[in-house]
DNA sequence: TTACGAATTAGAATAATTCCAAATTCGCTC
DNA sequence: GAGCGAATTTGGAATTATTCTAATTCGTAA
């Protein structure tokens, strides 16, 4: 699987034909190159807005698509903090969230070196765990 | 905190006048019954259904409010997994949950003895976590 | 350039949850 | 037990995020 997770794509035109298998459309360019440059883990909503500016014809309907596009074919991550309306999120790699009470931001968080879910969850034989959602609610330390 | 976890009241009835400070009305002694007693982790609409059963003028509104109530008073916790609706779990312990894609049951899991957040997680010094969500998904072995 | 399947669009539809205002019930005090 | 203010319940309307639908447009390949 390739990362887009730290290019940084100044425009949507510089995105390949094709990513993940999934054609590129103009569209789906300028959903990807928004979550890319503000990693703030934007809602759909806010996508919609944010494109709009580039593209002030792009329908919310299309947002959605596109989203949807590009987390099942693994290109972007959908975050889900209890109730509120789903995150979107260009990073790919192993991380859970943490939500701060204060400030509303959400924080990326990494698991330490090593460690693995078998050390610490009880889980029975035969288990295959296909996915993983950990959520941090709280105040976030030192930035 | 107490716990009514590993309580089986088989009556509404049976409940003292107030839990955690929450005045027990006729109502939020249905619903809280109902998740003592089936303990599959239902949606507020499951409840509803339930409660209509013994007390077939409830309305929604209230499962709602009851369900509301109770979680707010740390008398059963509210679950979340994707967006699908919110459930309702009696175990008040620490512990996550695990959807099985086949079943579509929801399993809780604990953690293994003395595992603890900071040894797993890089957080950031100052770092308070107040709430803590773990959900799983895949194939749940055997059991 | 034409044709075809895929993608986009606007708006309607859906589903979970919350809100609201009226009716009822509760816990007290007399 | 009657009266009273506060809390709770109720049904229905409102809200919000998301999905669906049907019509249009786009992109590519012949």
């Amino acid at each position: 699987m390739i990362s887009l997770a730290n290019t940084k794509p100044l425009k949507p035109e510089d995105f390949p034909p094709e990513i993940e298998g999934l054609r590129m459309t103009k569209q789906r360019r300028e959903v990807l190159a928004v979550i890319l440059r503000d990693r703030d883990h934007p809602t759909a909503n806010d996508v919609f807005l944010r494109s709009k500016d580039r593209m002030p014809t792009i329908s919310l309907a299309t947002v959605y698509n596109c989203l949807e596009a590009l987390v099942s074919h693994n290109i972007v991550r959908q975050v889900n903090l209890d109730r509120e309306s789903s995150r979107y999120c260009p990073n790919l790699s192993d991380h859970c969230h943490f939500q701060d009470e204060e400030s509303g931001k959400i924080h990326d968080v990494v698991f330490k070196e090593g460690v693995k879910l078998e050390d610490i969850l009880e889980l029975p034989n035969g288990t295959e765990v296909r996915h993983l959602e950990i959520s941090l609610k709280g105040i976030f330390g030192n930035k």
